[in-house]
DNA sequence: TATGAATGAGCCTTCATTCAT
DNA sequence: AATGAATGAAGGCTCATTCAT
């Protein structure tokens, strides 16, 4: 096994037991075992548990912001560019439950505060650029409410988090129909 | 000290140091420690961690239900009602951050998934009745999109959610105005 | 309930919850709620939980000398005097298992040990003074086994305590009958 | 220090806490501290106290058998098997103290119950197999009373347990001489 | 005198991290 | 570089004992 297949299967393990069971549940024995790998070895690719979780939790983010960017074109109307960002970060969340429950863990944790604040403070060289821009485009244009970007972001995100939750926690099953008149409902909030 | 008054340190430190610390970061001792007892008193009023935990939540949950109903009235219409639910409950969480941290945490928490199990579904007379009761109201005289009830909650409950969370954080401040300028863009995404 | 009640109370709690779950599965408290009375009453009738099991421990056996000399009389023959001895033994122990289980209990501990010194150390005024005495007669007058007299007591205690508990345990049904072909089986062991 | 090594520091050092100051008495930080070990890697060898507590019983078991089956030889007379069990018994309790206290520690607590009881109800291949075998030979034979084997058993054990226990305590003096006398008082409680 | 709420030392166990191999 | 045995601080919980009422 290559060096950075060890450090592959470790933050794939890390997530498995992370997502399933929370920060708590996943003691770093488990991770090692379940990475097939020594437990000291961990420490190798990141100083503590700490690293881990952070480097992890932005290695997910990037499978994100690579997902809204594919498909996504510039060029394409208004709406239907909310409508494809919409659609594919709640599919997105909803194929991959793993990222979904790791990211929620992360936001809900002293992680989460301090990476938040860090973010917003300084420059957000973050995931979210495409959606920033085009919520910026869109105030700037009257075609979204003229809300601060913060309060567009939180109508947008807030239903889009909690129907993925809903989903994997199998309190409903939403199909691509769905998908769609949700993000539409989404955009009926936004739009001016 | 009176027997009550003990009971509600314990519980006033436990929402304290579980709001800013999490579950994990606030041990038996520390919270015995700021609520002014002995480590085996919370014993005495709780019968182990997870039940104090359960407990807390309980009340916090009740203390909600309490003011979503403080001047509700069904003989209003119905945007002015749905207005009504969203804002209080908004203003509830800003101005009550402990008991909206806490709540964030439990519902992120094994505690939190299980609870919500229970509630979804079995017929518990929770604290959203009010809320589902109107909800069903809107969709059967179709002034809501035809939605199961569960995305119609997340339409709501999601925006709120993610922008006290932004508030407390101090990454926004939102006044009465705003306030009832985001309920009623969510207004716009649930109405049909 | 007047003064010596509520001693009484206490020690027979103690003696059912000890007997039945050990020392240490017999908390102060849980002793106090049985017997009755408040957690601090028992302060009051005992130092500590030390002397409670010492003053226990000496109430059964004044029980069990009492049972011993029931029917006992010194003019009977010498070999008859020990089957009385030893049927009478037996069967109160049987008869008495809370009695027994606590006896066992105690000697097999720190208590047992420290007092079993303290007693044969000193002038034994115990309660064995009967046996103690048929056998140095037994001794003298060539009767029994030319053996030290604690030898000549294991020969005749050992198998009724093990025979007790087997009884107890369920592990035998002892009938009268088969208590004195047992005892008589002793008899064998220390007679000449 | 290599693996068994450590181990074997463990569980020696449980074994003479534990027969010292009894299960209670002997805290999982003391033993490790006696153990010259880490309090947590008592935890690598065993799953927990109670295991550690059962695991040991059962080394001490084995050393007893194999003590017993030591010159031991279904050629030889009943009567010389007889009386080689238990001296052999009687002297390995003598020069093994601390063995001795612990098997009576755990036979007297939920433990040794427990543990009691599987045997007895069930066939396992226990220790008492050579003395289970010789008994049962003996009563078919008519060599020994007609008891049933419990009872023969405490006949025997009782007595030897006893005098191993005063002896230890230091009440008496068994030399080899009087290790034999006695178990051949044993016989004749037990021989026909 | 009687109570039982309050206390806190002490117990068992877990787990992030280190380090000898 | 990799390992995993060893560590010990820290956590949840119990219970003998005290003391204000």
């Amino acid at each position: 096994m290559s060096k950075p297949d060890k450090r592959d299967e470790i933050v794939r393990a890390a997530l498995e037991l992370i997502a399933e069971h929370g920060f708590h549940g996943a003691p770093m024995a488990m991770i090692a075992e379940r990475a097939g790998v020594g437990a000291g070895t961990i420490y190798r690719y990141f100083e503590n548990k700490d690293v881990l979780i952070n480097e992890l939790y932005q290695e997910i983010e990037k499978r994100i912001v690579a997902a809204l960017h594919q498909g996504y074109s510039r060029e394409k109307p208004f709406r239907e560019r909310f409508v494809h960002l919409g659609t594919t970060l709640l599919r997105y969340f909803i194929s991959s439950p793993l990222d979904f429950r790791y990211v929620e863990q992360f936001h809900n944790s002293p992680f989460g505060v301090a990476f938040r604040r860090d973010k917003l403070l300084g420059d957000t060289t973050s995931g979210c650029d495409v959606i920033k821009e085009l919520f910026e485009l869109g105030v700037a244009q009257q075609i979204l409410k003229d809300f601060p970007l913060v309060i567009l972001f939180d109508l947008f995100f807030g239903p889009v988090v909690s129907l993925a939750r809903d989903h994997i926690l199998g309190f409903i099953q939403l199909d691509e129909a769905m998908i769609r008149h949700i993000i539409e409902a989404c955009w009926d909030a936004v739009k001016r």
